[in-house]
DNA sequence: CGCGCTGTTGAAACTTGTCAAAGTTTGTGG
DNA sequence: CCACAAACTTTGACAAGTTTCAACAGCGCG
C-alpha cells in the first residue's frame, strides 16, 4: 500500500476528475464544448466513484439524482422481471452515460452492475439541467445522447424481434468490435467481460445457445474463441450474417 | 363542402392549435406548466398537420427538424432492416410524442406512419430547445418524456427477450388497455388499429402466431375477439399471464 | 488443491415458423 | 350500389430453431 500510484490508496484526485484534462473528453459529455464551457463542466463533475466488480452504481427503485459517465471499466444494466428473473438491457464502456432511465420517474428502473473494477464520474442531474440551460451546445449534446440511446434500443428491439441466434451473436460481436475500435483498441481481438449467460440474457437466448453459436462460428473460421478471449478472423462474413455489407 | 364544420374544408384554426385550449393539455408536453408558460408554448406550436391513413409524418433518412405530438389518431413507427424487411418499434396515440429518434443524428431513423386519419402538432425542435432553456419545468418535462421512451423500450426488450408468444400478446393487450383507459376510453373494449402482421412485427412473432394466440385466448374465455374488435373479459388472468398481479 | 462457477456438448422436447388453403373484410371502379 | 379484387385473417400440417435436461470439462478463487 505504499506504492505511489496504487489506485485504491490514493484519494480522489481533483486534477484527474476534471473533464478538461480527461482522456475521454472526445468520447463523453464534453464533445463540442469550448475550453470555457468544459471549464464549467469541471465545476459540475467533481466526484468520481470506484465501483468494484460485482457492485452496483445504482439499483432499480433507488432515488434518481445523478447520471454516471463511465471513466473506466465495464458495466451491465439489468431490469428485474415480475417473476424474479432479470434481463440484461445493455453493456456500457468508457465514455458512455448511465442512468438516463431514472429521469422519467425520479427513480432508477434498472440495476447498473460493474463487470470489472471500474470508475464512474458522478454528474448531479439537477446541476446538469441547470448548466444545460446556460450552455446551448451542452444542452443539444445531451439531447443527442438520450436520442442515441433510444435509437440503440430500437436496434436491440429489431435484433430481438427478427434475427435468429447466429445473426444476434454476429451483431453483438460486430457492435463490440466497433466500440472497442472507437476507443483505440484492437477491432479484431478482445476480452469479453460478461458471461455466456449475460450475453444470452441480452440477446434473448439461453447460455447453451450462445455457447453453441460461438462454437459454430469457430468451426466455420469466422472467429476464434477461448473462454472470454475472442478474435475476429473473418469480419466481412460476420457482417454479411447480419445483412450488412462489409465496409 | 359547404358544411360549416367539415374538418377538411376549414383552414387550420389558430384557436384549436393552441396548447392552452387543447384537450390533451394534461397528457402532452404542457404538463406541469403554468398558464404563462403554456402561453409561450402556444407561440412555438403553431402548425398542425393532417396525416391521412397510410401516409408518413416522416421517413427514415429525412432531415430532422421537429417533434410531433399526436393530436388525434394512431401511428406506428417502423425501422427498415438491412435485408429489406421492416419492423414495428412502437405504436403511438393521442398525447404521445414522435420523432425523438432523429435528434441524435439530425436524421430520422424510422418511419412514422398513420394507421388511421390523424392529426399531429408540429414542434420545431430548435425552438423547443430554445424555450426549454428558458423554462425549467418544460426542460425537465421534456427530459422525462425522453427518459420514459427509453424505459418503454427496455420494456419491449424484456418482452422480446424473455417472454413466450402468449405472454407477449397478453402484455400487449394489457398495455393497450391501460393507455386507452388513461385517455378516457373503455379499459375492456377497443378497436385495434393495426393488422395482425403489424402486431406480430412489434412482438417478434409471425402473423399466424398472433392469430393463433388470439384464438386461444378467446377459447379460454380471456378475451373475445372479432377481427379488430377486442373485448377483455378476464383482465386479472390476462395480467397473471405476464407475471403481474391483478390490480 | 479442491470446490464452485462457467463453459461445452448431446439428445429429446417444445415453441414458433413455414407453407398452404380457404374464409372474411375492405376498397375500388364500373 | 354492386361486383370484383386485394388485403387481411384463420386454421391445419409439418419443419426448423431454440430450449431443456443432463453430463462433463476447465478455470479460478479461496
Amino acid at each position: 500500500m505504499s506504492l505511489p500510484n496504487c489506485l485504491h490508496a490514493v484519494p480522489m484526485d481533483r486534477v484527474n476528475v476534471a473533464c478538461s484534462s480527461c482522456g475521454l473528453r472526445q468520447a463523453c459529455l464534453p464533445i463540442g464544448l469550448t475550453e470555457d464551457e468544459v471549464g464549467k463542466l469541471d465545476s459540475l463533475v467533481t466526484l468520481r466513484r470506484v465501483v468494484r466488480k460485482g457492485k452496483n452504481i445504482y439499483r432499480a427503485g433507488a432515488h434518481f439524482e445523478a447520471l454516471y459517465a463511465v471513466r473506466s471499466g465495464f458495466f451491465k444494466t439489468t431490469v428485474l422481471l415480475a417473476d424474479g428473473r432479470d434481463q440484461v438491457t445493455g453493456f456500457s464502456m468508457a465514455g458512455e452515460l448511465l442512468g438516463m432511465d431514472g429521469i422519467g420517474s425520479a427513480k432508477h428502473t434498472c440495476d447498473a452492475v460493474a463487470l470489472e473494477d471500474s470508475e464512474v464520474c458522478v454528474i448531479p442531474f439537477s446541476r446538469l439541467e441547470e448548466f444545460s440551460r446556460e450552455v446551448q451546445s451542452l444542452q443539444h449534446h445531451f439531447h443527442k445522447v438520450m436520442s442515441r440511446e433510444i435509437v440503440r434500443d430500437h436496434g436491440v428491439m429489431t435484433l430481438l424481434g427478427s434475427m435468429r441466434a447466429e445473426e444476434r451473436l454476429a451483431a453483438f460481436l460486430v457492435n463490440l468490435s466497433q466500440r472497442f475500435t472507437a476507443r483505440g483498441y484492437s477491432p479484431s481481438e478482445f476480452f469479453l467481460r460478461m458471461t455466456r449467460e449475460e450475453i444470452g440474457s441480452y440477446l434473448g437466448l439461453k447460455l447453451e445457445t450462445v455457447s453453441r453459436v460461438f462454437s459454430k462460428f469457430q468451426s466455420e473460421g469466422l472467429i476464434s474463441v477461448q473462454q472470454k478471449h475472442v478474435r475476429i478472423i473473418d469480419s466481412p462474413r460476420l457482417r454479411q450474417l447480419i445483412g450488412q455489407l462489409p465496409p
